[in-house]
DNA sequence: TTTATATATCGTAATATTGCAATACATAGT
DNA sequence: ACTATGTATTGCAATATTACGATATATAAA
């Protein structure tokens, strides 16, 4: 036990589940939103920003890698990271059909 | 440590977090999906319809109420679940600030 | 009151996550 | 080659999550 049952759910079911996870935590939003307030790459700088050591930011910035969320391309001696558009897409879409599939109809509960 | 520092974040990061994290698990999202789609009440059916124990479900259903996205009354012998529509809001307001926040400009990366 | 049914809680095992120090690696400059 | 700098990886401790059997609780029906 301890590990997800992935098998009894759909395809769609396990892979917003995946990227939901990976946004679920406030260090990688914080390190998103300030790609996202950049507008573009972002070499570096994370470390000083974020209170958090460098191992543990590196380790966050692998995981929204790994969930294909952002990507990054050595710059020198630095790695520049930025958004993923065809998985930010994905998450919107994703995202939008699950949340927008509730019709707010008459109070039941 | 394996306790996030959530002291160094904004109250609106630490908030979205964990609203994606009730949100991060195919069986939280199939259960979320089975109201949606009766687009009422859920008494009981849970159980038999997906295909984890009756504990486990209950205890996903305790996170979803947790995290406030869903709400029960109890209904005689069994409990009906329904969206709680103000969560719901919630989540699609700061949801689509986050990917909003997005513009796809120059590719740099 | 007893029984049946539905849901919640407890306890526990397996696994995952978070955070960081220490260290490895890789590139740029000297 | 050596050094400095930025990033990744390793190893580990603390904590959290997932799943479920067993059991408790609560209401309805007999």
């Amino acid at each position: 036990m301890g590990l997800t049952k992935t098998e009894i759910f759909s395809t769609e079911q396990n892979q917003l589940a995946t990227l939901l996870k990976a946004l679920a935590h406030p260090a990688r939003i914080a390190i998103l939103q300030r790609i996202l307030a950049s507008n573009t790459c972002i070499c570096g700088d994370l470390v000083e920003e974020l209170g958090l050591a460098q191992a543990t930011i590196s380790q966050h910035l692998k995981e929204l890698k790994n969930a294909g969320i952002i990507q990054g391309t050595i710059e020198g001696v630095s790695v520049c990271y930025c958004i993923n558009p065809v998985t930010w897409k994905l998450i919107e879409t994703q995202m939008g059909a699950f949340l927008g599939a509730y019709k707010q109809e008459a109070d039941c509960c």
